[in-house]
DNA sequence: TATGAATGAGTGTTCATTCAT
DNA sequence: GATGAATGAACACTCATTCAT
């Protein structure tokens, strides 16, 4: 009998690959392996459902981050840490597939509980900036901007490897499509040409 | 008695704010004010009316693009101007909303034909970029990876809104939440703070 | 092509039968030979249903029963058409038992506007019984408890016919268990036994 | 932990409320303070339920009233005690409102063993009623019919207070509306009402 | 061309009942 | 005897789509 984490593992994966309104109960039910009244009794409705799986993955996301951020001391390599965190996990496109789904949705689902954790997000971020600042080697950039790009970067990439190969089937001449690299590597790139425009030089 | 065009601006702004799968032909039909059944007549169905809406919307976006950075001969300016193009229009957030949604979806929904489209967005940054190296001015950078950042910070940024109002009300700590810029300042600053890094100094 | 009339007929056969919470939509779709998708486009729902039946039901019954008095003169035969009409009818059975039923739901499902007919009730047997004092022909007793005793009488009657058939069979020396009346008899001998007590000596 | 009888108090009050169909076993087992599954162990089901609380109801009313026509001589009084004994206890309209829908529902959840009692209802107040006839006071009147004027006029009245107030607040031109007298003053004036027409002037 | 009406196949949810301990 | 967890079968309602006119 699968946990009620086993269960929100697969509504996790179910939810990031069809959005919340285009995945099924039923279906929910079905891959994780419960019947449908147990997925209502354990869990409580789609709604909950949501609200659940939008928590976990926030706390987790939260979590390994400030966990990361903890241990090190270079801004640079905090920033570094920072985008590759954003992108790590078991499935990272998972996490990437849903926060693109909720911003686009205007965050019509997230529980209030779950706000703070996006305040975290952007805090951490600022705290790293503004340090770089004090310490001389960063210029003062906008924080939630830099936020923005950071996060807005790596998610699409970590996303969009579907379209990018079908693009790149069909149109041979845009070299830069061809490119197939790791995720870790590519957050690694997206937060070096970042932070080449915030060092100072 | 509304035109296609007039039916394709709804159905784009519901599908915006409610995802496809969350969007209800009955309630696109009632907006557009045509009966359910005249809307199957002339569109085809959801599926072709998703289709429409996606191939109108990346043409549009596309068009305007390349028509911009055709009077503009500055790389750093065409880069500029090609983090604008991605934010202007009537309704800015409903393009991006669609884009990002569509990107978490891994474009199930995007037809055949409006994939060179997508190439041609890519494209257009890339012989920016290259451009840029060839004078001189710009360090040679990933284009695609470039081009993540640029649209995925600008599409984030265009779409959270009231994520962002809600984080910050509940959040008084995090100063750079609170700013509110128009989107054009905010796809410069973008801009700016990309080509920061990717300027020879 | 079953009428939206024909549905409320069937739907109220049904209702009389198994009550509001025992009635099933498929079941009702099903008698009505609608499709249940059909049913709700044209009815709206269970909700819209009960009120469409409560509403046609009460209209009937003080249409009828306004009419039956309108071209009666004597008291007493006004009091005898009045517990006439509370029977009458194709399926009186069917009002008594909705009308039982929603009386001790505490008419939880009466809309507001079908409160006013009921207040038409009584007051058609209040007037005849005011204007039987004004004649100096009835003493002056309660209009709503003589309202109670017919109604209730009346109802209990027209219900309780398979419970009755069920007790005499097993109690044998219940004799007046046994006799079968035609309901309007009853309605008369009822009324006559109530009349007996308000008419003057 | 709840006796068997205490269970059976709150089904009473939950069946009456909401209908034998309308309720549910869940609520009724946490307002009872017992495990649904206890519920089920020591009562046996949702029928078993419906079959005991039918049973204790009236058996209940049926001793009471037995035993209170048992010392009173005077068959006026008898037919007084009979009508106020029908809403006497400690919940009055409990009994009423599901006997009301019982007769509704055609005695469809009446087991066997309870219908003897209704016999012995209706014989209670068919000897009353014969043995005034032997005593010269009552004219001969059918006693079943008189027994569904009784019971009739009160549980409908016992059950229609929250109806009689909507309506009287809608309707402020019917005055007979208003009064709200205890439940014990009406079932005596019921009685006399019915007496009036039954005594031999 | 346009549309009021109709519908097969879901869709989230509930409920009486049963198990395993 | 008692119970937390589980479930098959409904159940009210919806939706994209199609007809008939």
């Amino acid at each position: 009998m699968p946990s009620n984490d086993d269960i929100l593992d697969i509504a996790t994966a179910i939810f990031a690959d069809k959005g919340f309104e285009g995945a099924r109960m039923d279906q929910i039910a079905k891959a994780a392996k419960v019947n449908k009244a147990t997925l209502y009794y354990r869990i409580g409705g789609k709604e909950a459902l949501i609200s659940a799986v939008l928590k976990r993955l926030f706390s987790a996301k939260v979590a390994r981050l400030e966990q990361a951020l903890e241990t090190i001391d270079d801004v640079e390599e905090r920033v570094r840490a920072f985008a590759a965190t954003l992108v790590d996990g078991d499935h990272p496109e998972q996490f990437s597939a849903i926060m693109l789904r909720e911003v686009a949705a205007g965050g019509r689902n997230l529980p209030d509980d779950v706000l703070p954790l996006m305040g975290r997000l952007v805090g951490a971020l600022e705290r790293t900036l503004s340090q770089g600042v004090d310490e001389g080697r960063f210029k003062p950039v906008s924080p939630f901007l830099t936020h923005m790009l950071l996060l807005g970067g790596c998610a699409l990439y970590a996303t969009n490897a579907p379209i990018r190969r079908r693009v790149a089937a069909q149109a041979p001449g845009v070299a830069s499509l061809k490119t197939e690299l790791p995720l870790e590597d590519v957050a690694h790139a997206l937060a070096d040409l970042l932070l080449d425009g915030i060092k100072k030089t």
